[in-house]
DNA sequence: CTGAAAGCGCTTACAG
DNA sequence: CTGAAAGCGCTTACAG
């Protein structure tokens, strides 16, 4: 725990003076550093201004391209911009103007919330798409003291964002009530009584595909290992699951249900209570792939072949679960898509350009090999 | 891809007015909104200031808590603060002051950095020591136009923050001696004559440890599969290896080395190399968790059984595979920890507390099922 | 111990 | 089309 200082043989001349407490600043000068920045002062808008013979309001047009500036003073002064490597202040940037063209991205107070294959795919969408509008992003995590403390509203009210994308929450998170005065945007889920902006998969879709694959194979009686029903999301697939069903004639059983927590853990053991609980399943509609691994992993080592004795359905399409053994059928969300789609959608309402954004992404099934027809008995 | 927008029943008071493209910004007010924050204009310091009958400076000097206010006048004004809800514009404080208390993280452009095991647990210890240190986290991703464009020099020259921590680059990133003049940090890695202050595991303890296990088991034959030579700590790595063979009186081979890419899928391909190139192998010593799993997947798939025929050790210790089957025997690097001490010494350089940073952490072995004593042929 | 004033580096009406 | 000036909301010497 406690970092262990270490003077490797790479520390060159022993530079080494030990820190003498709470001293004023200093600026560390390299002694060797060629091609070093110019060491001056940084340049403001108005060494700008002076150098290329005009006002600082004309620099700032400049920089913000604003019409009314003429082509050949524009020209002209953009060129001493470059020439002097200026770039503008951010800070007094928007101070003075309505935006900081900085966005948050919240993510529940889950421990691994940072490594998770899901998170990552919809962060990489909104950070390809931020950096493309020009946005800067903010990675927070909604801790309960966070919370208490009311950072989430300081968010905007001190200045550090122009809006919040939040990921991974649903209704029971009541503190994003807090924030429906500002631009925010929930990233795939729905809730707040048509107060909140989202985008999300389309999940009824995902799940009519999954079952459709499944019913054609044959399979009548379908388990389902669920989460989180306090999402509607998560509830969209739960009925869907059970429509679907009816529709094939056949009466959804309360015992081929069971809650696998969105963990692979949670699947395992969410598959050993199913298939104890009725040995007739053949198959098991998963909420998420890690659950599906996870059934999976307990069915293989319980005595069941996959997909010979049951099949699996996942949802989501997370990466480098095609190279599971066997590979997963499962439902594609479009989660990168759903990260740029949320991001650009958000920047426009933040333009004052929507009023209220609910957007819903297809979803489409990919069939791998944890899917087959149903076993005779 | 493209969103496909839907009205679903969620949707109160159908508000939905054609967007009549770029208009003015509009504040957008909702018709119910019950405890509604004050919708007056933001309160400044000033406001402050007149309601508690002192001058602007003394209100700054309570919020920056300076000791030279007395403590009835401190009191007095924090309460007033409280009371009227104050949170101070923080652009205007780092406008002012030094400091935007703004750190980055630096990732390179990898396609699933932000779901990356490794990437995630060293950036969970650095979010949750940031918070705890006031600073808040941008994250940036090292793109190749992003360098080109000089991003990374505008983070501070623009004053988006004072640091950055740079989590998974090695000596070919070159673009990184650029902020050698500036705070920042190499996580996880060292390089760059000395210049550049960092934090990171310590992989020669780690290989010794892992060696150390493989060849009490009574291994000698042991193939390593490694990744990105280039990086200084994958060297520490190899050259243990090496070492400890020798000392225990065994000739390394070369045929006993294979490129992993630090992939599953590169993991597997390794093995496949090894163990068709070298029969005798009966051990792999690989540079981190995910080749040891492909390895392991290739292995068990291709008639080799892990540990009885062929024991794997790896390094990290990622989450979730302790699940893996047979469980991984592996170095644990403690990268909460590495991400908890890099941000905290940087947070200490910025305050100018230190030089040069350059410290070490210690690894440890986690004895799983993947390694057995080695096998009689 | 506290206040008045300058200044941080921009943008935005307002003139012309 | 461009400039002078006010202002964004703080902090920091400088006085007293």
């Amino acid at each position: 725990m406690t970092p262990k200082l270490t003077n490797d043989s790479l520390e060159p001349s022993g530079v080494t003076t030990g820190s003498p407490g709470p001293t004023e600043p200093i600026e560390v000068k390299f002694d060797a550093a060629p091609g070093e920045q110019k060491p001056t002062d940084r340049i403001s808008i108005r060494d700008v201004a002076k150098e290329a013979g005009v006002s600082v309001a004309t620099v700032s047009m400049v920089l913000n391209e604003n019409p009314r500036i003429s082509r050949a003073t524009h020209i002209r002064v953009q060129r001493v911009i470059d020439n002097m490597g200026y770039r503008p202040n951010r800070l007094a940037q928007s101070l003075s103007s309505r935006f900081t063209q900085v966005l948050a991205v919240m993510l529940p107070p889950l421990r691994h919330a940072f490594a998770d294959a899901y998170f990552g795919e919809i962060l990489s969408g909104i950070s390809d798409r931020a950096g493309k509008l020009g946005h800067k992003l903010l990675i927070e995590q909604a801790k309960p003291q966070y919370i208490k403390e009311g950072k989430h509203i300081e968010l905007y009210e001190r200045r550090f964002v122009d809006g919040v994308l939040c990921v991974g929450f649903n209704e029971k998170h009541t503190f994003l009530t807090d924030l429906r005065q500002y631009p925010m945007i929930l990233v795939d889920n729905r809730f707040g009584d048509g107060m909140l902006d989202y985008v999300h998969c389309d999940y009824r879709l995902g799940a009519k595909q999954a079952m459709n694959c499944l019913l054609q194979l044959g399979h009548r009686n379908i388990g389902m290992i669920y989460a989180a029903p306090e999402s509607p999301t998560a509830r969209d697939v739960l009925e869907v699951y059970s429509t679907e069903l009816r529709n094939a004639g056949i009466n959804p059983k309360e015992s081929w249900l069971a809650d696998g927590c969105f963990t692979d853990e949670g699947g395992a053991a969410a598959a050993h209570l199913l298939t104890t609980r009725d040995k007739d399943i053949t198959a098991l509609l998963c909420g998420n792939d890690k659950m599906a691994l996870g059934a999976i992993r307990y069915l293989v080592e319980h005595g069941h072949k996959v997909p010979q004795d049951i099949s699996v359905v996942g949802f989501d399409d997370i990466q480098h679960l095609a190279y599971a053994n066997p590979s997963l059928t499962t439902v594609h969300l479009p989660l990168y898509e759903l990260g740029v789609a949320a991001c650009e959608r958000l920047v426009s309402r933040i333009r004052g350009k929507v009023d209220r954004i609910s957007d819903v992404l297809p979803t489409h099934l990919v069939l791998r090999e944890s899917t087959s027809i149903v076993r005779t008995r």
